[in-house]
DNA sequence: GTCTATAATTTGATAGAC
DNA sequence: GTCTATCAAATTATAGAC
């Protein structure tokens, strides 16, 4: 992975979490980063192709920050609950499979496989640590939702409220 | 409101709901109600304002069937399952708000406020039907992500399992 | 790897006839 | 109200020089 491809995706990172897919082009990549927009193809053929890549990239960059908090604290639901408030809490940084989850239908099957890779990682994870499937998917689904409200409502306290009510009635049920 | 207006609101609403604000265009419509696009400018003069009215319509439209739905049940938590249970089943019908919202940023100032009306709409109702907003926004939070995250996963029972776990938590809670 | 130049298409929107 | 015709702009993407 050259400089440039890595440089393209931060920025194409940056902007599909603040807008989503259809809030950016080559042209806007291109000019953030100093070279034109045909250069972009020359690192990622098409588009779908460059946020697919970046999809891939954060997914595993997550796991592995799951891996890391689980070495001093056990509980999974502990963990998804102080991983996903760092994006509410730095504005501008939301969660890119959230943004994309909601208009998943109208994305390129290229991405949608990812967006759905990164529920399914986090869905193992918790599993792996003790949740049921059922208890894993309603805490995912509960932060997520969290992450939208405070989004749309402007307003952090939308996400602290569900986070502190799904650590309170989860917490330490992991077998 | 003339025929083809309504017309044309149903159907942006309904594409509106699979795949978003970028999902289709002016002709996509004109072509689907059989007029052409130039048309569609007489009834709305922009894309925001058409998607704007949409959104107003249908919040006051969810706003109605809340206030039928108390009739006969007094508890909001049931209610708001319920109702957010429908879009869920019935494929292809998701709340518009939720697919806007996760892209609000990139949304005109003029849509924006229509989605930030149907959750503040809703979080009143809840108030009034006896909720803190605190937990009136954690319930809505819970069921909106479980909603994206049966609409990600392609499985209603994404949103069963939350839904269950929010009326096992929270129902008769209402003061 | 990056450039210039450009193709090919789509889009939202307007003017003016009927 | 709907049409034809068209505009202006933006977009993804490609070809080929350097």
């Amino acid at each position: 992975m050259s400089d440039m491809a890595t440089t393209l995706m931060d920025a194409a990172e940056r902007r599909l979490r603040t807008g989503g897919f259809a809030a950016f082009s080559y042209r806007d990549l291109a000019a953030e980063v100093g070279i034109k927009s045909a250069s972009v193809h020359y690192h990622f053929p098409t588009k779908e192709n460059l946020v697919a890549a970046v999809l891939r990239r954060y997914t595993g960059h997550v796991a592995a920050l799951i891996d890391e908090a689980h070495e001093s604290e056990p509980d999974p639901v502990k963990v998804v609950a102080k991983m996903l408030a760092s994006p509410v809490h730095s504005k501008d940084k939301l969660c890119p499979c959230i943004i994309l989850g909601a208009s998943i239908r109208d994305m390129a099957p290229e991405v949608q496989v990812e967006v759905r890779n990164f529920y399914q990682m986090w869905l193992d994870k918790m599993v792996a640590h003790g949740l049921t499937l059922s208890k894993a998917t309603t805490v995912m689904a509960t932060l997520s939702g969290a992450q939208l409200m405070a989004l749309v409502m402007n307003d952090v306290k939308a996400y602290d409220d569900a986070a502190e009510e799904v650590l309170r009635e989860n917490s330490g049920i992991a077998a």
